[in-house]
DNA sequence: TACAAATATGAATAATCGTTCAAGTGTTAA
DNA sequence: TTAACACTTGAACGATTATTCATATTTGTA
């Protein structure tokens, strides 16, 4: 029975049943909520922060970025490479030299969203 | 020399010092994109996650939240104090059972920006 | 008072993550 | 073709983190 498994694990008695299944109808799918914890995992990162914003105001190139980061380009490259897959950047070649820029513009959006919170709060 | 130490850490030469130099001047304070991380840090996990989705539709208890996620309750409790933290819950106690709600409502904007970003994308 | 229930918390463990280091592409130019 | 440059990548290391387990704490109740 499903209720005895949830109360096994859950180590404690339903309070609220009625609330549980009227919230539970409403919760998005296991993989929307799976899905937007990994977009803001990719937020969650100091260094992946500082380089969208900096591409939020130009496009540059690896060196640049590192430059301006004071981090090492293999550094960058890695944090490149994780913002790549989750489509928020992209990138364009042009000798040896590999450009990269905003590829969504809600980035901005959420970022804006995520300071009014902070400065909202004292 | 700053110029030095930064080609020295990052490991390559400045290609478009201009560019970096304009981007430098539009960048928020280190403490903001910290404090922003941080913020983004705390979304970024799917079990918080789903609770601040639930706690979006309605007040819960701890062991509401730890059967509708099919948990036990101290890890809820674990989360719900990073949540408590980052003041993005608030709670009030009734005997022994202790209620938490959203405490703050721009936290639903912020989702719903994270879904389009990843609904939009194929 | 003693007990059970609801929640909180500290320590431990396993998993994940960011950076570094070393070695690899690919491209330009001598 | 050789060398230098811009960038990428894989492995390794240390740090952080989510959950579990055991143990508190607080409150209602027998």
């Amino acid at each position: 029975m499903k209720e005895r498994d949830e109360l096994d694990r859950c180590d404690c008695n339903v309070i609220h049943e009625d609330v549980v299944n009227a919230v539970r109808e409403k919760m998005p799918s296991e993989e929307n909520l799976y899905d937007l914890a990994e977009l803001f995992k990719v937020f969650g990162d100091t260094t992946r922060i500082k380089i969208l914003w900096a591409l939020a105001e130009s496009e540059m190139c690896v060196c640049d970025i590192a430059v301006l980061l004071n981090m090492t380009q293999s550094a960058i490259s890695h944090q490149l490479r994780i913002l790549r897959q989750a489509r928020l950047v992209k990138y364009r070649k042009e000798g040896k030299i590999v450009y990269y820029s905003l590829d969504d513009e809600h980035v901005k959006h959420i970022f804006n969203q995520g300071l009014i919170h902070i400065n909202e709060k004292y």
